[in-house]
DNA sequence: GAGGTTAACGGCACCAGGTGCCAGAATCAA
DNA sequence: TTGATTCTGGCACCTGGTGCCGTTAACCTC
């Protein structure tokens, strides 16, 4: 368990706490690199060797995320339709414990509504895509890079990414509620009755 | 028709086609903005007054083509339904000359290939998605920044982003068709024919 | 506990994109 | 010619990000 070596300073965890404040108190783009490392009590330089980007502060640890997603999918029975199973993991996926709602919810806010910001998450926008569209070859039998595929993961990841913001601008909205609400009108709008009959 | 002050020295077209002609020599990130600058015989400062950034270069004209998107979503008669009305506008929107799709290629090319200029792209693609949730909600009578109309808007664009790789990968391949494929295979998902029945 | 290995730290110099400022150059109208 | 107007481009400066490299702190072995 002890490795060689000197010790390391900080963690991810505990940097991505000093930077939030900082967010909070003066913006994201307000907030430099310096002012973080510093409020960290690092060098500028070691910044750079727990995060690649500063852009990348609000992500936290994604990649295992990721794989929640990927497991939460092929969790589905076999006899649950494709766009179902898609839309219960998309909720499920999203669910958070509810002390943990106020960090997740500045987390997002930074993440969707700083412009540079959602702007850098298109990388992590697209592995994600990737999950859905792996689950989408395998329940029908394309590959995860047809264009079936990749259309579906697109229009999930903007159902998600449109719940998301009404879920910001709503304190009290339920994000899993919304999420289920916007599949299902995606849904409608395809066989003519949105708008209409189904709510 | 004549303006006091000095001329302008050249032109966003054509600064375009100089910096277009570095980006395939040397490939977009290689190539610095004192490059472009220095070829087009202007001045780098100069060169931030035709292009608020690097990254805005390959975009062109876009607001123009926006609005072309807009006009031809109005052009449907109402009789059509929603999202075939969104098809054909789709589909008719990204129609190309044939003499001016090597450029359009090279452009898209850059656009979705270059992960910082993907990235960038996202304001741009939240303008275009805007045009189809205003159509959304003119149809349905939802509100443009309904869930509803956010979720169709978003599927749409990833259709056309899903559709666009395929087209660069394919060089024979017909973009109008593999648009029109996207957005039929992205119902057939939700109806559940998917990779069964349907082709 | 001395010495070697290992890994993290952090300063420094440097690059590129982007901005504010401002003096100067070009154009038009009077 | 003068003056208003508008574009130009140099300069200094800021910020994010990287390569380099000497330093520091841990562990392990003898």
């Amino acid at each position: 368990m002890s490795h060689p070596g000197r010790k390391r300073v900080t963690s991810r965890a505990e940097l991505e706490h000093t930077a939030f404040a900082l967010f909070a108190a003066r913006g994201f783009e307000q907030t430099t690199v310096d002012e973080i490392a510093a409020a960290a009590g690092i060098g500028r330089r070691t910044f750079f060797r727990y995060f690649p980007s500063k852009n990348d502060v609000p992500w936290g640890a994604f990649e295992v995320e990721l794989d929640r997603m990927r497991v939460r999918l092929k969790a589905c029975p076999p006899e649950v339709p494709l766009m179902d199973a898609i839309r219960l993991a998309l909720i499920d996926f999203n669910r958070v414990a509810p002390e943990q709602v106020p960090l997740h919810r500045r987390r997002m806010e930074l993440i969707l509504r700083v412009p540079t910001l959602f702007a850098h998450s298109t990388l992590r926008f697209t592995a994600w895509r990737q999950v859905v569209a792996e689950f989408v070859g395998e329940r029908t039998g394309l590959r995860p890079d047809d264009l079936a595929s990749q259309a579906v993961a697109h229009a999930v990841l903007g159902v998600a990414v449109a719940g998301y913001e009404h879920w910001l601008d709503d304190a009290s909205a339920d994000l899993g509620a919304l999420l289920d609400d916007g599949m299902r009108q995606l849904g409608a709008a395809f066989d003519g009755s949105l708008g209409s009959g189904s709510r």
